[in-house]
DNA sequence: CTTGACTCCGTACTTGGGTACGGAGCTTAT
DNA sequence: ATAAGCTCCGTACCCAAGTACGGAGTCAAG
């Protein structure tokens, strides 16, 4: 079960050695124990672990909020767990939201940047005009009239500590 | 129109005076020129830019990303505009499917952990396991007897070069 | 016309997330 | 039994994104 080195987990994981060996020591990963004097040896379950924190990461969590999310599976009781779980909940659905807003925008502006002709700007412009006192400055115009875009500057000003 | 000063913009934007500084050494803000030998002015549209700046990071955008998508307003040509907005696009769907499955998986999680019963393991366990050779390793039970949950490992393998 | 608060600017420090390096110890192939 | 090529471990270095610092200039109030 235990067959690969620390190379084979690197290379199977897609991340350098010493990546390896830095999550370690953030207590990211546990080091198996070695054959007195020997070579450590690792298995499929540390690949996975390496690959959930890269992707985690990717998402934007930090090493130690993937820490916080690992240790659900170490031996926290079930109801801390739950605390965290929670949060983190909370954390993913306002980057969702604000993914989602932007996305908004992009496509808009992909859209309208493909089809304007004879406007003044593109749109991402406008979204970067001050926000709107009495709509002087927002220079979208939407084809069907509607007024909701411009939103790229409007995602939630919730800032972490 | 350009009535604040530094300090100003960074306090309403929520940000150090200092990070200002450093966005202008970076391009991302331009600072307006000053009174010879005197002291710069600002006006909303900065303040609207930093917060800009600011929610596109939270997001996961780096600066660099970021100084990109302000381009797309600063002169560059809409082409170029188009395919740089386009490559944002692409990226921002990607970690809105990433951040779905989290969504998911913590759904899961919380839900189970709040309803279970001499279940073994919380179902975050399972989600860590080696990716599934021939399900020997997956403890989720869904009541329902549907089976797509744990996928936390599984989100997309599409590490940035 | 001086004092206190602020700006300007350069340089240096910090933190997070790694990478690189180097000496010593295994292991395996020859 | 020795050389190649690992591992192990510590320490040092790197880059991004700030933050802090300090001297000099500016400006408004008293």
């Amino acid at each position: 079960m235990q067959t690969m080195t620390i190379s084979g987990v690197a290379q199977a994981a897609g991340v350098n050695v010493e990546t390896i060996r830095f999550y370690q020591r953030r207590g990211l990963l546990a080091e198996p124990d070695k054959p007195l004097g020997g070579i450590r040896r690792y298995g499929e379950a540390e690949v996975a672990r390496v690959l959930f924190v890269k992707a985690a990461q990717r998402i934007g969590f930090t090493l130690d909020e993937i820490a916080q999310l690992l240790q659900l599976d170490d031996g926290t009781q079930c109801k801390e767990a739950r605390a965290i779980a929670e949060n983190k909940l909370a954390d993913v659905r306002q980057r969702l939201q604000d993914l989602q807003r932007i996305e908004a925008v992009l496509v808009q502006l992909v859209d309208r940047c493909a089809s304007r002709r004879g406007q003044v700007n593109c749109p991402l412009i406008a979204a970067l005009q001050p926000p709107v006192p009495s709509r002087t400055t927002c220079h979208c115009e939407h084809p069907e009239g509607n007024d909701e875009g411009c939103d790229l500057l409007r995602v939630s000003g919730h800032l972490k500590p």
